[in-house]
DNA sequence: CGCTTAGTTGACTCTTCTCAAAAGCAGTGG
DNA sequence: CCACTGCTTTTGAGAAGAGTCAACTAAGCG
């Protein structure tokens, strides 16, 4: 089903009916493909469809005054873009596609009738937006307390088990579609210090880059060195 | 009532009928006093009740592997601690009484039952949860992207909002009951930094303090001054 | 093969941290 | 009411991390 990933990852929380699944199928309206730095949604406004991202990478940001970007969570697929929108009426940031993306529109008054009346299916959907918080909260400390090589190392942590959780890698390796200039985006720092961070990182022989793919060398050895603790990915499935 | 300050929040979203705020009364257990910097809740556990805070200053943090702390939150009265124990198994963080708190418990089992069988309430409680997760980001992107001195300007422009949006500030100034040591916590920075950054801005007359009491001389200027744009606190009142 | 974008390097500047120590304030007990 | 104590705020000076600017190299694409 087009909505597999969603399942895939609410399962993660509980088994959900068929019934369930059903009705989250049924909800989807249509697919879209975006193409990588095209808009998803935009800041302000109230999207008629709740977005599924099905494949590829997508990233919220803001821009502020001064014309920077802050980028502030990285969606796979799975992920939900913006079940935001059942309940405020504007987005107050936009999502961009980071890489070539998938997306699943599902119909936003569809998905309302699912929060209110499928008990099962909306803990679930909630319990995935908590999840997004907590990683939300996760990153705050990264950017407030952790030194650039870290922050990185962290950062390579998380979307590697975020990644596994969803079948997009199996090995310490995964596809990681991203600039240095969006990475740098996304930690806070120069788009130079992050190169440079990312030779340290190199140097030490934790990681390796292969194009577009990054390896973990030696992942107990990154986790230890940026003090990365998943708890707070709520994920069920031990590493 | 007991939970008046959670329901004055509710209402920013949507009107609600006497029977959800009964069944919202109805499911305090106590009320409990916390003195300053006394844990209301600790990583890991998995508490018996939600904690509403009614007094208080409170504050969600991290504790580093190197013993350094991180807040990622204020929680002012009316603000929920911990709705997350409603779906999550254990605190992915710790909760803190950053001035003398006092606090509603209320019962976990018929927070869980008002959720699910509450339409309306349940969906403020969410669109509250939502609110929180908005801010989370904004305080994402203040750590990611603004200089040390806009940043504590921005947080000062965001809790004159939320304070007054509880009726705890009626002009532009607000009780602050918090250490710089805290305060740097929060914005990723060291005390003396942030105790230089504070002159800073009172040097350019955008704030005083008069004791524990944050005085803005210049709201406008401020607000300009930090980039701070109230979009994101999703609040009804116009300021 | 040429063009454009992404990654890398070097030298210099500036912000923020570190380490200390002084000064201000608030609560406590005599 | 004052001395004492412990915490918070403030200052100073030097060190380190991160940013800036600018050029150069490498890689992907038509």
């Amino acid at each position: 089903m087009t909505v597999d990933p969603l399942i895939a990852k609410l399962e993660q929380f509980r088994k959900l009916t068929p019934e369930d699944c059903e009705a989250l199928e049924d909800a989807v309206v249509r697919v879209t493909d975006y193409a990588a730095r095209e808009d998803i949604i935009q800041q302000g406004e109230k999207p008629d469809f709740v977005h599924l991202l099905l494949e590829g990478w997508a990233g919220r940001y803001k821009i502020l005054a001064e014309g920077e970007r802050h980028i502030m969570a990285y969606l796979i697929p799975g992920d939900l873009c913006d079940i935001h929108v059942t309940l405020l009426n504007q987005m107050d940031h936009s999502i961009g596609a980071l890489s070539p993306c998938k997306v699943a529109l599902i119909s936003l008054e569809k998905m309302m009738r699912i929060l209110d009346t499928r008990e099962d299916l909306s803990r679930a959907l909630w319990w995935s937006a908590l999840v997004d918080e907590a990683t939300l909260r996760e990153w705050l400390v990264t950017l407030g307390a952790r030194p650039a090589d870290k922050r990185i190392a962290h950062l390579i942590c998380e979307m590697l088990l975020r990644t596994r959780a969803v079948g997009l890698s199996t090995d310490d390796s995964f596809e990681l579609p991203l600039t240095q200039q969006e990475l740098s985006d996304t930690m806070g720092m120069t788009v130079v210090h992050m190169n440079r961070m990312l030779q340290e990182l190199r140097g030490r022989n934790l990681i390796e880059s292969k194009g577009k793919r990054m390896i973990i060398k030696d992942l107990a050895a990154l986790m230890e060195f940026s003090g990365f603790d998943p708890l707070y990915l709520h994920q069920v499935a031990k590493h």
